[in-house]
DNA sequence: CGAGATTCATGTGAAGTATACCTTTAGGCTTAA
DNA sequence: AAGCCTAAAGGTATACTTCACATGAATCTCGTA
């Protein structure tokens, strides 16, 4: 007990590595954007008309993960949110990330949320779809107002849910009488827009804008920035900047990537008691991200999900490096795997199907090939450090009681 | 030797089933007049 | 008789299963040079 109280004590009285380790966090919004003067430009070009209460055209906008296209929208739209408090203009926003399982990764689940986003009490399941959408509109509609949807990794929710939904929503407007929508669809594939239905695809991207990833000079300077707020004096060594760039570039360019780096760098190095970090601390940040990750979107996932990783974790093990694995192999796994833990197997056409979601997740690459006389398959890969898959292995099996 | 047929192991789509949850409705019970 | 509670009925979304068919290159077959 005493002991404890010690640390705390000392905990506080050391000074912390960090002055203000909000800026490094992904969800921060900083006060002005690198080298994205052009999109916010035109961003906000695009949606002043709000603060005249005229419906701003919808947009879309592409880019690879962390090109900023996120990070550009809140800052616009919260600026514009600040004026509309100001002037007591009713505009709404919200942000909604179709990414996320269970929250918003089908139509239903969509509305559901966007309902929720006003104070609507909604049920998960249950209504028929076109009636949250009914609940939806009445509550909007009741006054006069302007509201602008977000739509993060919309690519996602199409894959699952199919374009039909697009059309739905461009088409609320002309149910609605008082309010009136924008959308900001933001995507991650370029190619995504080319399936859809032409009528949707011009009403929705009225405006199209793309993000270019950053170069690693330009990361190299909003690291610097950021870190210059984020750490006190010296302790950030020399190089780390470069190397985290260097590793994000390699990486198409993800600043969001970058800055997390350097923050659990700084973190690892302040619960290590040190005063600095140096490059050398980057590779165990790598190591570390990549861990929290997985084991984050692990914890998230229903036990079939936990299984049939494990299942790829086993083989992975027994197989040589780099070599891949086929999805037969797995389900055998798997299957073991469900009778040690008395669990009902799900069928192997269920189980393909976890794979794949795997895939999009990133854990795993896996792609399907034909061998030819030997049929056809999944050829799968880890998608993540070798390193890091004792330590998840283990928290699977504990957490699965295995 | 090469064109075409065959083959394997699984991908993939459609339709059906189970489960969990929602609203509506009808019946039964209580209560107040 | 009016009001309230409960349970059954009828409906939906979602996760999963079942069924059936699609894939696509290595391998095989067989006619031909």
């Amino acid at each position: 007990m005493v002991e404890l109280v010690q640390f705390f004590q000392s905990y506080l009285e050391k000074q912390s590595l960090f002055r203000n380790k909000k800026v490094l966090q992904s969800n921060y919004t900083p006060e002005k954007i690198p080298y994205r003067n052009d999109q916010v430009k035109t961003i906000a070009g695009i949606l002043a008309p709000a603060l005249r209460m005229e419906k701003p055209s919808n947009i879309f906008l592409f880019g690879k993960t962390g090109s900023g296209k996120t990070v550009v929208t809140r800052y616009v739209t919260s600026q514009i949110l600040n004026i509309a408090k100001e002037k007591n203009l009713p505009i709404n926003i919200i942000y909604l990330n179709c990414k996320l399982k269970r929250v918003a990764d089908t139509e239903y689940r969509m509305l559901a949320q966007l309902a929720r986003e006003f104070g609507l009490n909604v049920p998960a399941t249950g209504l028929p779809t076109d009636e949250i959408y009914k609940i939806f509109l009445r509550h909007i509609d009741s006054d006069k107002k302007l509201i602008i949807i977000i739509l993060d990794e919309i690519d996602q929710l199409i894959k699952k849910a199919g374009d039909e939904l697009l059309y739905n929503i461009t088409r609320i407007n002309s149910e609605l009488k008082n309010a009136e929508i924008s959308l900001i669809g933001i995507s991650n594939d370029l190619l995504f827009m080319e399936n859809v239905d032409p009528r949707v695809k011009s009403s929705l991207s009225e405006e199209e804008l793309v993000f270019p990833p950053y170069d690693a000079i330009q990361l190299q300077g909003i690291l610097r920035e950021r870190s210059n707020i984020a750490f006190g004096d010296g302790v950030v060594g020399e190089g780390v900047i470069e190397k985290c760039a260097a590793y994000a570039a390699r990486e198409h360019g993800d600043a969001r990537r970058a800055l997390e780096l350097l923050r659990v760098a700084g973190e690892i190095a302040e619960r290590n008691n040190k005063q600095s970090f140096d490059i050398e601390d980057i590779d165990g940040a790598e190591e570390k991200i990549e861990r929290d990750k997985v084991l984050d979107l692990v914890h998230t996932q229903p036990k079939q999900f936990q299984l049939t990783l494990l299942a790829i974790f086993e083989i992975s093990n027994s197989v040589d490096d780099g070599n891949p694995i086929f999805t037969g192999d797995i389900y055998e796994v798997y299957k073991d795997f469900c009778k040690k833990v008395a669990l009902k197997p799900l069928t192997q056409r269920r189980v393909s199907d976890i794979i794949a979601e795997l895939d999009m997740c990133g854990i795993i690459n896996a792609r399907v090939i034909s061998k030819g006389r030997y049929g056809r398959t999944r050829e799968i890969r880890l998608g993540i450090p070798q390193s890091t898959i004792p330590n998840i292995k283990n928290v699977l099996i504990e957490g699965l009681n295995l």
